[in-house]
RNA sequence: GCCGGAAUAGCUCAACUGGUAGAGCAACCGCCUUGUAAGCGGUAGGUUGGGGGUUCAAGUCCCUCUUCCGGCACCA
């Protein structure tokens, strides 16, 4: 007798083994058919596999993030079959369950075209529809190597090879395709349903690693129900609309062009937006007891050479050679332009800590593949910033930094702040004990602000480890902004040193950090953010003063004049045209606020105020529009309900 | 950098198998003085990304370079 006991506590008794599925059954018909697995004293099982001793189980449903995942693992497995039999001569390696669907990666000469893959997805659902029954097997690895050798299937034959010799490996087999895998999966084709779409091509690297040969990748979603499919496909669109890169043509931002690849041209409004993004940093910074600084873009290649980073990062270093024959390297970082800056004269303890901050401009050559609107170019500007101090000032230092990078992003409306701890990569500067410190010095920090986090191992700069502060935006991707760095390696490379309480010269320690990162960057990220509705703060043109009919041109050039006195970047539209045309126009260009002045307005000194988003329009005597405009646009953060 | 795809007017996109490059929106010029998301009419706009080739003839076919897009790799 087997004795299945259940979640809720109830136990069922079986006469014999039972599988999953005749559980489910005996349970519910409905549970029975969105069962795609049951989870035994914890471990996932196929549905049709017999459980011959007492357990605890669980039936896993296809609604559940686990059972999602195994659809999109079958899927997976489907399209490798579908494949297999349009395309024999091709050879299967690995295919997983990812966020939101699945992959495959194919080894094959020739390559798919993107025609190709509608004639995959039939296929799959012919297969789904042929309703193909999975059986797992459990296979000795070495017979298992065989066979797959044997079928000229070099890559799984080279996965299983990497097993441990004598473990015994599980197939699984449906129809006439059979792969290696752990499982579990569903019982038979028909249940994975027809939720599911192939949706790109690309190619990959055998293992994930660019040494190895090139394979082909066959994207695709898959989801429990249509529904839920149609949700995801949504929301791809409204990605689409949120693109930085449309809306910085559509709001007239910036632009790139072939002469200058992975750098920007800001227009006028782009740039305005960015200046704002420098003087609320500015401010935020000066506040914090940083004091600006500005240094060379060019200089000599000797002193990359002696930092280190010629050795490490020489092959992305824009380098020029200049007529005297000298060679100048343009900075890929700000670090050592401020270590020199920090050895002028000298430095006494008393004036550590000394914070020094800089927007500085820098050039990275980065691989053209990597090149990505705003988010990835290969000259950006940093709202960087080099601390030094003592060892003892290490905690309090980081910890303060910490502080004020979650204050800072809460600003922009990002509430939901981790925290990676990235600790020494294998390419690195520096003896280990002298990582051994500043790793435990920076741990010592991060664990003091009680903030969660987790490890991200090797990941570290070449000269110290890492904080890294990843923001989740208004529509749940996750960007890598600031940074905190604590460097034991670098003040001593370049020679810096501070005249201690004993009266002996020491290296101090130089905590770099940065909050946006690059200001292009957050730039994209909060268009991406805000669907390009920016806060009002932020808007490069915050009002456009609208007139109804001529009568009120005079009038509302006032109304404009009123507002500029405030510092408020405004517009006037005073073009012949409809009201209803102006104001689709102004909202279509994102602007937050419209002042609408027609002959009333005029006659009693008032506006018609217009918020981008709202239906109705309220009214309000003149001053008083303008100091409430003002008032929000001087508070300088996000105010309920803008970060849609 | 690697794999695949793309590049036509400012934007979005047409132009069947090679045969006179076209539309909508935007722009510009008029008319309309207008009350909260598109009034009406007209005009102009192109070396089809660059270079080379095949052909009587190339936006279309071939080669090459550049850039962009989607991934992979990279991201100090």
């Amino acid at each position: 007798m087997v004795v299945i006991r259940l979640p809720d506590g109830s136990k069922r008794d079986f006469d014999g083994p039972v599988t999953g599925l005749e559980l489910a059954e005996s349970i519910g018909r409905r549970l029975a058919k969105d069962a795609v697995a049951v989870r035994v004293d914890g471990d996932l099982w196929d549905l049709n596999r017999p459980i011959e001793s007492d357990s605890d189980v669980q039936i896993v449903t296809r609604e559940e993030d686990d059972g999602v995942e195994i659809l999109r693992h079958d899927a997976a497995h489907l399209l490798a079959e579908a494949v297999k039999e349009l395309y024999p001569e091709t050879q299967v390696t690995i295919g997983p369950a990812i966020d939101n669907g699945f992959y495959y990666d194919f080894a094959r000469e020739e390559p798919f075209r993107p025609e190709d893959l509608e004639q995959i997805e039939q296929r799959m659902r012919e297969i789904v529809e042929r309703d193909e029954s999975v059986q797992r097997e459990v296979w000795d690895r070495d017979e298992a190597v065989r066979f797959f050798t044997d079928l000229g299937e070099h890559y799984k034959a080279e996965i299983i090879g990497a097993i441990p010799a004598g473990e015994s490996i599980t197939l699984y087999r449906q129809g006439r395709f059979i792969d290696l895998c752990r499982g579990p999966h569903l019982p038979s084709t028909g249940r994975l349903g027809k939720a599911f779409r192939l949706t790109k091509l690309a190619g990959a690297y055998w293992r994930g690693d660019s040494n190895n040969a090139m394979l082909q990748r066959i994207y695709g979603t898959a989801w429990p129900d249509k529904k839920k499919l149609d949700k995801y496909l949504h929301q791809l669109e409204e990605a689409e609309r949120r693109d930085h890169r449309r809306l910085g043509r559509e709001m007239d931002l910036f632009h790139f062009q072939e002469e200058a690849p992975g750098s920007v041209f800001w227009h006028p409004k782009g740039w305005s937006l960015f200046q704002s993004l420098i003087d609320y940093m500015r401010t935020r910074q000066d506040a914090a007891g940083y004091r600006e600084i500005n240094t060379p873009e060019l200089m000599d290649r000797s002193l990359w050479v002696k930092s280190g980073h010629v050795e490490k990062f020489g092959d992305n270093m824009f380098v020029t050679q200049t007529p005297d024959e000298r060679v100048f390297a343009l900075k890929p970082m700000n670090c050592p332009g401020n270590v020199q800056v920090f050895k002028q004269g000298i430095t006494s303890y008393r004036e550590l800590p000394l914070r020094l901050s800089e927007f500085g401009s820098v050039h990275r050559y980065e691989p053209s593949g990597a090149l990505h609107g705003l988010m990835r170019v290969r000259s950006f500007t940093q709202d960087d910033a080099h601390i030094f101090c003592t060892e003892q000032q290490i905690t309090e230092e980081c910890v303060t930094v910490t502080k004020l990078i979650l204050d800072i992003y809460r600003d922009f409306g990002f509430e939901d702040i981790r925290i990676k701890f990235a600790d020494r990569p294998e390419k690195r500067v520096g003896a280990d004990s002298v990582w051994d410190e500043s790793e435990q010095a920076l741990m010592t920090a991060l664990k003091s602000t009680d903030l969660p986090y987790e490890l991200n191992p090797g990941e570290g700069a070449f000269y110290g480890p890492k904080l890294e502060f990843v923001l989740t935006d208004a529509i749940g991707r996750d960007w890598q902004c600031g940074t905190v760095q604590v460097d034991l390696n670098l003040p001593d490379r370049l020679g810096a040193s501070f005249i201690g309480e004993d009266g002996q010269k020491h290296p101090p320690v130089m905590i770099h950090r940065a909050l946006f990162g690059s200001l292009e960057r957050f730039t994209g990220i909060l268009l991406e953010h805000y669907a390009g509705r920016l806060p009002l703060w932020l808007a490069p043109t915050q009002v456009v003063v609208a007139t109804i009919t001529s009568d009120a041109d005079a009038y509302a050039m006032e109304v404009a004049a009123t507002l500029r006195h405030h510092g408020i970047r405004v517009e006037t539209d005073l073009r012949n045209e409809k009201i209803n045309y102006k104001v689709r126009e102004h909202s279509l260009a994102k602007v937050p606020v419209m002042f609408v002045a027609g002959k009333r307005e005029a006659e009693n000194h008032s506006v018609s105020i217009r918020r981008l988003g709202q239906k109705h329009q309220t009214s309000a005597p003149l001053a008083s529009a303008v100091a409430d405009v003002a008032r929000e646009c001087a508070q300088k953060r996000v105010v309920d309900g803008e970060a849609a």
